[in-house]
DNA sequence: CGTCCACGTCTAC
DNA sequence: TAGACCTGGACGG
């Protein structure tokens, strides 16, 4: 399920897997994928992930001779190895997930392969069932792809409100929130569930949504450096949190002088299309491994995407928006909204969990959506 | 068997 | 604003 929460449990998969294999040779790309070849072959390097937004980088780094000096420098064949460092960005399309197996349990569709130097070795498989998914050697985030929602919080922030102006927010929120330039991590489900939780309808002019939105920070967006750091805590990622660490530290500096504190303060839209994602981090952190992976928390977590008693209508890039309530002005103008009603007997699924409760419950009664039509103008307090 | 649908971009009229 | 790009699962006849 690749929107930004799984490209960055993708990320730490790799971490925790391969931080500390060996890997060798050349990076094999399938016959059948389009993408470019990775023309980086080296006796012996190692692999770090980092993500942001939808994208992931993979750093292949040659080892430095711990022992023989310069093991990466030559090969005794006389042609010259791989010495220095290759980044490749990794989009994953619908499909794409990265898998670590040995060579003989080559998962189906894995398009792009680094093999370590063990006994039997073991593959780090980039898997791409719609092969969707790209790559690029010697990659670069995208340059049209702005600041990560989940783990450059403010930038992003500030990248949305200061250009407000821009034509894209003439459009209806549901389809600006999956506009990557502005909302980099965001996708179908995210925006379903973002949107769900204010009681926002889908259809309503992102501008009118977002102008009345504060510039300064909240004191919830203060706190935010510090929840992203237990997050992570689970599996360290040096990269990520000193780059955030750095951003916040920066523009706290600059901001609280400036700013006064509000006490309890609705989180906004902008802030929910960080916490949010970040949620979903959470629930995946444990066992990520996503071909056997066991969706049953995620689906309980779901409280409108997909959901019984949701309804659904096609936006203007034909793309389903789930939502519940008012569609909003902007609504296309044919659109069939469809409804997804309870089935017949319905076995209250196998799993019969506590989970799947917890979805019903929160259907019936969102406890933190006021049930007054409340945010058609403004998600966020205005003072 | 067939049709519809899917967590996302891309580029070409 | 369409399509193109893909495979496969769910569901209907």
């Amino acid at each position: 399920m690749p929107e930004g929460p799984e490209l960055h449990l993708a990320s730490l998969f790799v971490n925790r897997m391969c931080g500390a294999v060996v890997f060798t040779g050349p990076v094999q790309k399938s016959e059948v994928s389009k993408n470019p070849e990775v023309s980086f072959s080296c006796p012996a390097y190692t692999i770090i992930a980092t993500s942001r937004g939808k994208e992931v980088r993979l750093t292949l780094t040659p080892q430095k001779s711990d022992s023989a000096q310069g093991r990466c420098r030559r090969g005794k064949t006389g042609q010259v190895n791989q010495v220095q460092t290759m980044d490749i960005v990794f989009r994953f399309g619908m499909s794409g997930f990265f898998r670590f197996t040995t060579e003989a349990e080559l998962p189906k569709h894995s398009h792009l392969r680094f093999y370590t130097n063990e006994k039997p070795c073991r593959v780090l498989s980039f898997v791409d069932t719609r092969r969707f998914g790209s790559w690029q050697p010697n990659g670069t985030w995208q340059l049209n792809r702005g600041p990560c929602v989940m783990f450059e919080y403010l930038s992003y922030r500030e990248n949305v409100l200061s250009h407000l102006s821009d034509r894209a927010f003439d459009r209806p929120i549901c389809e600006v929130l999956l506009n990557q330039k502005y909302f980099n991590g965001i996708g179908n489900y995210l925006r379903a569930e973002i949107l769900f939780r204010l009681n926002i309808p889908p259809f309503v002019k992102a501008r009118t949504v977002l102008e009345g939105l504060q510039t300064h920070l909240s004191d919830e967006d203060r706190k935010s450096v510090v929840k992203v750091e237990v997050t992570d805590t689970e599996v360290k990622e040096e990269v990520t949190n000193t780059e955030f660490k750095e951003e916040v530290t920066n523009r706290e500096i600059s901001d609280r002088a400036a700013v006064k504190e509000d006490e309890s303060e609705t989180p906004d839209l902008l802030r929910l299309c960080h916490t949010v994602p970040l949620e979903v981090i959470k629930l995946g952190g444990k066992g990520y491994d996503p071909e056997k992976m066991d969706y049953t928390d995620f689906k309980s977590w779901l409280q409108c995407y997909c959901v019984e008693g949701m309804k659904s209508v096609r936006d203007h890039n034909g793309r389903t928006m789930w939502f519940k309530g008012d569609p909003g002005p902007m609504a296309p103008k044919d659109a069939k909204t469809k409804m997804i009603v309870k089935k017949e007997d319905d076995h209250d699924y196998k799993g019969g969990k506590k989970v799947k409760k917890a979805r019903s419950e929160s259907t019936m009664k969102p406890k933190y959506i006021k049930e007054k039509e409340v945010p058609q103008r403004r998600a966020g307090r205005r003072k």
